[in-house]
DNA sequence: CAGCATCCGATTTGATACTG
DNA sequence: CAGTATCAAATCGGATGCTG
């Protein structure tokens, strides 16, 4: 058994590991302005389901992008916030974020205006 | 009928909406380097199928990022490039190469080194 | 070569019920 | 509130065969 964790040869792979799916992406963009409450993020993140918000946020934290508190009151209350490497990918939400601003920009520029049929 | 495109508020959702998969994101790092064959995208993106590659393929170009060009030859050529839309992703994926390098870095650096056990 | 169509099993997901 | 457990449904994905 070899101990070292076998990385992609490509940085872009490796990434792409860790947070090439739709939710994680958005997840990162929500925990970005602070921590936030299991509740919380199932409400922001319109569509997806309980159990899979869950397994996403767990395999988040296993990976070392958050952290994950639990303060003992009732009723319960759990934070998630970003870890130190998870704060690190800030500028790649950063990214996204303009590259979107840029991209509505054009597709409101370029479109037909808003017109209403029948 | 309403014409002009619903985007998401969000920018970040609107590009996730674009690029939030694992393949579409190693699509782009591999097409960013210069036109690219179906067979050398599919030898490239080791794991994914033809059908599967097709879609995304498909897709991306339906999206506006790709520009898909068949050569009347025989056999027949076809290469997928970026369109200018497309290309304007770079700074995205360039985030995603540098956040892999440096975590490439950390674990080097971070983890026990590699150790035969039995 | 670069696909598309089809079949079919594996994986993921959603809905629901239940718990500390 | 923030989960876990379970099960059916939907989606995904791989394999195969065929075509321009």
């Amino acid at each position: 058994m070899i101990v070292k964790k076998d990385l992609p040869d490509c940085p872009v792979a490796t990434t792409v590991g860790l947070i090439g799916n739709k939710w994680k992406l958005l997840i990162l963009r929500d925990v970005l302005t602070g921590p936030k409450r299991f509740g919380e993020l199932h409400r922001s993140l319109t569509g997806i389901s309980q159990k899979v918000l869950t397994e996403n946020l767990r395999s988040m934290e296993k990976d070392g992008l958050l952290k994950r508190t639990v303060f003992p009151e009732v009723p319960p209350r759990v934070e998630y916030m970003l870890s130190e490497l998870g704060t690190s990918m800030r500028p790649i939400i950063h990214q996204l974020e303009e590259w979107g601003i840029g991209y509505k920009e054009i597709m409101t520029r370029t479109e037909t205006p808003t017109i209403r049929t029948a």
